[in-house]
DNA sequence: GTAGTTCGATTGTCCGGACATACGCATTGA
DNA sequence: TCAATGCGTATGTCCGGACAATCGAACTAC
């Protein structure tokens, strides 16, 4: 094996990121198999010219993302299974972008409403309050996919249609400055209403598969409360997870 | 503020973990408020008698966990919203067991039988292997929530049905010895067929939601391969994601 | 032949220090 | 008044070393 790994001291990025990602691509692309071991942190350590809590510092990051496993006494091994993305807080968007379905979207709603009750506590605002009022419709080859319909509290963004339509909600989120953090979803089913069925192309009491979700920052601030649903013939939500330890 | 914390270096337990869970009972318990400073990692390691790469290990532990949030020049803070726990891979047993449903369990198929083709991919062995195939009802209150099949490959595990009545696939597997890695899933919704709808108690075509997944064991191995299907009204999936920085 | 023991290898934990970098705030200047 | 500058503070990165805990394998004794 003995692998080409180097690190570049006069770049900004650390040296211990630079590492991981030659790592993981290695890891990627083949060059390190699965099952193989690492070879000792010492050694590596020294033949990269870097300390040890360094290399440490890149490992440990592959193990969080599943990568790699860590055993006493053995060494480091390459996990020997196919290990996609771990589940991430991702927008639909994204998430079809990815899948190469260039995505689009059609926005129904993109008004200002006063909050209801269940509204105003998943945001964390007053009931009655002016709030954002999104809904959305997402297609993929011409086929409604699903219908989104979101809240986001008042003075955050700039909600230009045109740009809601052109990308996703999140990622303009993050470029207004936005840092998201976490989010709390609920993933149900349910059969189809009159109004979603017309919307979504299928027949009444047809299922669909719903979600909720509030999103915060990293202030703890609610950013968007959505509730979505999903027809299930043309999306499910796939997702690899991995044990706390 | 001002806080006690304190550690015990005759103890097994690591020191930063020592600190990490007394940090995060004092979140927990509310005697740090949302929003709050830590205050700085060398006075803190200055106090404890413990050295700063220490206080940070055990600082980084809460933030992966969502718990906190670092800013360079300001300071380490309570993040301030209701973060509950994160995903984690969880059986449905332990989940109705934690929300105090007291679950109940009937095996309705208990056999080895020759892997299909779907099954064989799976778990990564031979078409037409043995397999051990598990089918399970799961009852709250006398009512039947989820119907769940499972298949787990030879000689992993001694699958005694009443043991699986008495407690959850993934308990018995960690007792004997399996190491939980990784999973991949994915959520969706159907119509139940007629004989779905018979297990479950719900009328032919009623909007039923389904989850498969493959877990696989540190070595890489999947350790077993399920495909359920859920009364929607009855369950759904809840759980908080943190974004991956 | 089998069970127990020793031993080398490798990661786990911890230390004390150094310099870099970014944020917030007060000061200064136009 | 408002913008630019500088400074203190806190985290981010990195180093070199030390000892402990654990695993696997070779070895030894029965």
């Amino acid at each position: 094996m003995s692998l080409e790994l180097s690190v570049d001291r006069s770049s900004p990025v650390p040296l211990y990121f630079q590492l991981s990602q030659q790592l993981e691509a290695a890891i990627e692309h083949g060059a390190l198999t699965p099952g193989s071991l690492l070879g000792n942190e010492i050694e590596l350590a020294a033949r990269l010219g870097l300390s040890r809590p360094t290399v440490r510092q890149a490992i440990q990051s592959l193990v969080d993302k599943g990568l790699l496993v860590r055993r006493r006494g053995v060494g480091t091994q390459v996990v020997h299974s196919q290990v996609k993305r771990p589940l991430e807080l991702s927008s639909l968007y994204d998430d079809l972008e990815a899948a190469g379905q260039r995505p689009a979207t059609k926005v129904l709603v993109n008004t200002v409403v006063p909050a209801t009750a269940e509204v105003a506590a998943a945001l964390g605002v007053a009931e009655d309050g002016d709030v954002h009022r999104v809904e959305r419709l997402r297609l993929a080859h011409g086929e409604p996919m699903a219908y989104l319909c979101n809240f986001i509290p008042p003075g955050l963004l700039d909600l230009d249609t045109a740009q809601l339509e052109a990308t996703g909600l999140y990622r303009m989120m993050r470029s207004a400055g936005i840092t998201l953090h976490s989010a709390r979803q609920t993933i149900g089913a349910r059969g189809a209403t009159a109004a979603e069925a017309d919307r979504l192309a299928e027949p009444e009491g047809a299922p669909l598969l719903t979600m909720q979700r509030v999103t915060f920052d990293d202030t703890g601030r609610a950013v968007e409360y959505g509730t979505h649903t999903y027809r299930p013939t043309r999306y499910s939500f796939e997702f690899q997870l991995l044990v706390r330890t």
